[in-house]
DNA sequence: GACGATATGTTATAATATATCAACCCGTAT
DNA sequence: ATACGGGTTGATATATTATAACATATCGTC
């Protein structure tokens, strides 16, 4: 039994199975799951929590799969974009997704004394209700909306 | 006229009226709008837009209000905290305030080709239709939440 | 005029992230 | 078979963002 978010939950196998669609989705996508990017996805199941980039990069270098920050970024690149990973901006953190697969737009509860991270997705209508459901008090939230302003949409 | 988020915006005295009730604001909460402070408000009052905190601090430097990077992360901190400034993690960029003293939430919308970032404190149910209304195309959203989860609240 | 709280000056360094260019691998079109 | 092109990796260097630490100054109050 370890924590997941702020439930705890049994993830004897998650890591392994979390893995494994991860590979049927690349393989259905022609997606280079390489050993780098899955051994990146890897820890971050397996330590189930926000790493920063060094972090996981000193885990490579002890294992002799390179040290230097290219290696790491070029693989949260990858799976940032590719949805199976998430940053957390304000904690320069990254985060195995919880939902791959899902089209969705995260939600983070981040707690300020732990640092524990919980990922959601629900609608905003019910965020405070969701929050209040599992004990979380919110004191700051930051909703960030990246597209095209009508200026460049035009220009594009 | 120049323009503020996306619409184009009428703001002669714009920069004068926000620092006043900057001020106004300060006092009656014994807070201090120091000078460093309040020229770093200013500053991004003034460009209206959101600003790395070593281009504001290249202003101040060539003003000979400091050089060294405390000093405008120190000043940033304050208006940050006390709701006169945001911070836009995603561009680790700082913008002013366009509705201090409301206690919002605010919302961001960041033009991913121009940079542009327009403020909203919309509720999220009609954040999507906030967004077609001024014509901007969401491509990414991040909402953050930050607080106390239910273990460190019976721990504090 | 001594004290505490708050703010500033200054030096140094930490933490996060990217640019650049050469080398490699692999599928495929010549 | 071989030259090409796209994607990936290796390696070095550097850019960008942010904080630690400690000394000094300012101001209101006891």
């Amino acid at each position: 039994m370890h924590d997941i978010g702020f439930a705890s939950h049994d993830h004897a196998t998650c890591v392994a199975t979390a893995l494994q669609s991860a590979e049927t989705a690349c393989a259905a996508q022609k997606l280079q799951l390489t050993p780098a990017r899955r051994r990146v996805l890897e820890i971050l199941l397996e330590q189930h929590r926000a790493m920063g980039a060094y972090d996981i990069l000193a885990i490579l270098a002890s294992e002799g799969m390179g040290s230097q920050p290219p290696v790491v970024y070029r693989a949260l690149d990858f799976l940032v974009t590719n949805g199976f990973v998430h940053k957390i901006e304000k904690m320069n953190a990254y985060l195995a997704c919880t939902h791959p697969g899902e089209d969705h737009s995260p939600i983070f509860m981040i707690c300020r004394a732990c640092e524990t991270v919980a990922e959601s997705s629900m609608p905003m209508a019910d965020l405070r209700r969701a929050a209040d459901s599992v004990g979380f008090l919110i004191e700051t939230t930051v909703l960030e909306i990246e597209g095209l302003c009508p200026a460049c949409r035009e220009a594009a």
